[in-house]
DNA sequence: ACATCATATCGTCGTTACGCGAAATGACGA
DNA sequence: TCGTCATTTCGCGTAACGACGATATGATGT
């Protein structure tokens, strides 16, 4: 078997965080542009502070936030890097599979 | 300003459905522009037949794929209209959260 | 070192997704 | 109508996910 991985494992996690319509929300909070600890990213949805640190960890695999640490509180925020890069490697697969009008 | 500026679940479902690995083979075997069969798409992938039609229907929900029945067979391909307009709103939505910081 | 606060990790449970074979549905030709 | 072939739907077992509370790790101030 040929091994064509198609996209990239960062892609694909990149769309695995993006699929969650409770990691959508975490990343809506980040709109504003301003960065939020964990605690409080947590109560403005209303989850447990675990869960939230949890999805925090799975967005921040898939390259879309960022952690930076500020004294004893960790503020994320949206990574914009990782956010382009991998939705420019999205655009290429996709491009490759939709040549003409269909 | 202070509208909803989630993503839809119709966008939703098109992230779900490429979030995927073996969705992912299914939609790279269309970069030939080829439309293929149920059971075409089986063999090529090494699947069983149900799960082959399981997962063309999850990617067709997700507005990645369209299917066009030509006498007993149903022949699938890849929907460049469903695919453009679901990146189009994911742009959108990570555009929000990114400002020009970057 | 100790106490404290924020975050990360662990253990668990219920729900959802995946993959399969088997059976039901739909299309076509005789 | 009947038989067949392709696809869809169903039932089931297994694996992964999501959320929670509880506990462990890490950072800070005293």
């Amino acid at each position: 078997m040929s091994e064509t991985p198609g996209l990239t494992e960062a892609t694909r996690d990149f769309l695995r965080a993006l699929a969650s319509e409770n990691r959508q929300q975490i990343l809506l909070l980040f709109a504003d542009g301003a960065a939020r600890s964990v605690g409080e990213i947590a109560t403005e949805l209303g989850i447990g502070q675990s869960t939230a640190s949890e999805q925090l960890a799975i967005l921040r695999r898939g390259g879309v936030v960022r952690a930076q640490r500020e004294g004893k509180t960790v503020r994320y925020c949206a990574d914009g890097n990782g956010i382009s890069s991998a939705l420019q490697e999205l655009q290429a697969l996709l491009r490759v599979c939709c040549p003409p009008t269909a």
